[in-house]
DNA sequence: CCCATTTTCTTGACTCATTCCAGAAAACGG
DNA sequence: CCGTTTTCTGGAATGAGTCAAGAAAATGGG
C-alpha cells in the first residue's frame, strides 16, 4: 500500500506538480479500485475538505495522460478510474448490477493483441472486456 | 445487400411491428456501419422526412434488445451501430480520427470467450476492442 | 373492410456527466 | 523571496440520452 511520499514520488516521476488534489485523487484511486468520477470526488473532499469538481476532473485527465491511472469506460457506465497500469489485465463486468473485477490476460503474456486481420492499423493495445453477471446476480438452476 | 422486404421480414421475425420509422432505421444502419445516433437520425429523415429524434432512439433500442443491430461504445465515443450480429467480431478503432473497422476474431471461434478466472461469472460475450492508428494517422518511420 | 386494443411516434422538458471559461491561488525555478 | 507557469475555483454551458403524456399508427378479431 503506497505512501503519501509514494504518491509524491510517483507524480514528480511523471513530470507533474505535487498539489493535495493530486495526491488526494492518486490515493482515492487506489483505494477505491473502479470508482467513477462521483465517487472518487467524494473520497478526496472526504480527505480535503471542499474541492471543486473541476479540479478533480482535470486531475484524473491529467494522470491519464501520464499513465498513472487508467480509465475504464463500459459501455453505458459513466468514467471509471483504477491504479492497475501497464500490466493488460482486463475487466469482468455484470450486466447486472454492474460490477467489475479485474482478470488477467487469457492468452499469455501479450494477449489478443494480434488481430486476425490488422487492416494497416498499428495497434498498441488490446481491451478486453467479459461481460456476464456476477455470482450475486446469477441464480444458478438448481438441480 | 437486403431490400425493404427482407427488412420487413427481419421485424416480423422478431416480433415487432413493421413501421417505416423502423424500416428507415434498420436500412440506415446496414447502409452506414458504425455510425452513431445523429448520423442515423441524418439517414432516416433523408427518407422519410422529419422523425423525432426519440422515435429514433426508441427504434435502436428495440432492435438492439432484438438482436437485429449490435450496439457499440468505443470509450470516449457516442453510441454506435452496426449491422452484424452473432457473428462475434471485433473492433479496430483509430485512436487519432475514430475510424472503427471490424475484424473477425483473432483466436478461433469463440475466441477469448475464456477468461483466465472466471471469478464466478458467467461470462457470455468477450468484447475486443483493438486500439492503434489507422494507415491514414499513422506515419510510418521512412527508411 | 372496420373497429378496438396495443404499441409506437411526437413534442418538449429534463437529467447528468463532462467540458469551457475567466479569474484567483498555489507550485516551481532562479 | 519573486516572477512565471500551471492548477484550482466557481459558475455557466454543452450534448447525448431519457422521461412523460397524448396523438397516431399497426395488428388482429369481427
Amino acid at each position: 500500500m503506497p505512501t503519501t511520499a509514494d504518491y509524491e514520488r510517483m507524480l514528480r516521476e511523471a513530470s507533474l506538480r505535487v498539489t493535495r488534489p493530486r495526491l488526494a485523487v492518486l490515493a482515492a484511486v487506489h483505494d477505491h479500485a473502479h470508482a467513477d468520477t462521483d465517487a472518487l470526488i467524494g473520497s478526496v473532499r472526504e480527505s480535503l475538505g471542499e474541492v471543486s469538481h473541476q479540479a478533480v476532473y482535470d486531475v484524473l485527465r491529467a494522470l491519464t495522460t501520464a499513465g498513472l491511472v487508467r480509465r475504464i469506460q463500459p459501455s453505458g457506465s459513466v468514467a471509471r478510474y483504477e491504479s492497475r497500469v501497464a500490466d493488460n489485465h482486463h475487466h469482468l463486468v455484470c450486466r447486472s448490477c454492474g460490477a467489475i473485477v479485474d482478470v488477467d490476460c487469457a492468452v499469455g503474456e501479450t494477449p489478443c493483441l494480434t488481430a486476425a486481420e490488422g487492416h494497416g492499423f498499428a495497434v498498441d493495445e488490446a481491451e478486453v472486456t467479459y461481460w456476464g453477471l456476477c455470482p450475486a446476480c446469477f441464480t444458478p438452476p438448481r438441480s
